[in-house]
DNA sequence: TTGTAATTAGACCATTTGGTCCAATTTGGA
DNA sequence: TCCAAATTGGACCAAATGGTCTAATTACAA
């Protein structure tokens, strides 16, 4: 599964033939049919394993917490996710960006549940004065969107900076500055 | 062309056979191959026409401009973009998180020289203390990374909000959004 | 009208690939 | 030692597909 994880990212589901995945996972061909009937099955298996990895996270906060802390904390958390999990990050893109054909069902409720919760939790801060006036949905979009990106298009970001999240300092200054943008803005405070 | 980028984009290259993008440009299978020579060939091409488009709106801001103006005005036209082709940015989405085979190449010199400029008028904001304290290359980053994923996570945010960016409202929105976030944040300003 | 370019239909082929089936072998635990 | 599970090799097949080629037809401009 990590190998076909591996492809998949890679190359697409319909771009890795089995034989690559077995290749690459060191066993035959026949033996990934044992275990997987089919292709479309291992890619199930694939994704939904990928799917509590990624969706773990969004678990985090509560009302009790302070709010600037509570972002700065969540959007570390995504990020580490981002270093540690590109293959997984990548798929899950690639399966949304085409419109999410098996995903849609499985993801659709957990998620909107998943986020109604924080979005209560926001909008509660929000009301409460510790937020600024800001959609709910929007900022959690934003900090989802920034975080991804630098694992989803790294490559991008490798030609333009020659740096990646595995270097340290990078990982450190990004974090750093996603979490100003988000938090503070761009606007110098007077 | 266009067929071939509304179908590449929905089911990648390899998902796409020559015959389906015939059909969807009500046109023969033979035609197709009389104007491109392979479908690597087409896709080449695809993606350069691709690559114009998408790499235009960067060209904007220059030193002269206020920068909050010229930053909340960047944003509009790259969500502009998201919701007038939301195909060209699946596909070119796609293209990156694969590793960009073909891209790679024709993408990283413009879009560097591109970049350094960017990079070099809000560093002089910056100095100038018109902006906070930001690292150039992340705040472009993270403008790039929300409007995208407006276009390439629609079927997530359709999901989740039952909108799109062709709701006029939920548009207006989600720009107004996006830019508070990033030029203002969501600390409360006491 | 005429000649060239555009377009089509369709035969055809080689290759890839998903998947089946089976016989043989290996592994590892009881 | 023994047996069931795991693993492999490989033959094999059908379907999809990229691509070639050719002959025929259509469109269109001079």
């Amino acid at each position: 599964m990590k190998a076909a994880l591996d492809l998949f990212s890679r190359n697409g589901v319909n771009g890795t033939s089995i034989e690559q995945i077995a290749e690459k996972a060191d066993v035959s061909k026949s033996n990934v049919l044992y275990y997987f009937k089919n292709k479309e099955q291992l890619y199930i298996e694939v994704i939904t394993r990928l799917l509590e990895i990624w969706l773990k996270p969004l678990q985090s906060f509560s009302i009790e917490q302070d709010p600037i802390e509570a972002l700065a904390h969540y959007i570390k958390v995504k990020l580490e996710l981002s270093r540690d999990y590109p293959a997984e990050s990548k798929l899950f893109c690639m399966e949304v960006v085409q419109g999410a054909p098996l995903l849609i069902q499985e993801l659709e409720s957990p998620l909107t549940t998943l986020i109604e919760n924080k979005v209560a939790v926001i909008k509660e801060w929000v009301e409460q004065g510790k937020l600024a006036e800001v959609d709910p949905y929007h900022l959690i979009f934003s900090i989802w969107a920034i975080t991804q990106h630098y694992a989803d298009f790294n490559v991008q970001i490798q030609a333009v900076t020659g740096k990646n999240l595995n270097n340290r300092a990078f990982f450190n200054s990004t974090l750093i500055n996603i979490q100003n943008i988000i938090l503070e803005g761009v606007r110098p405070r007077v």
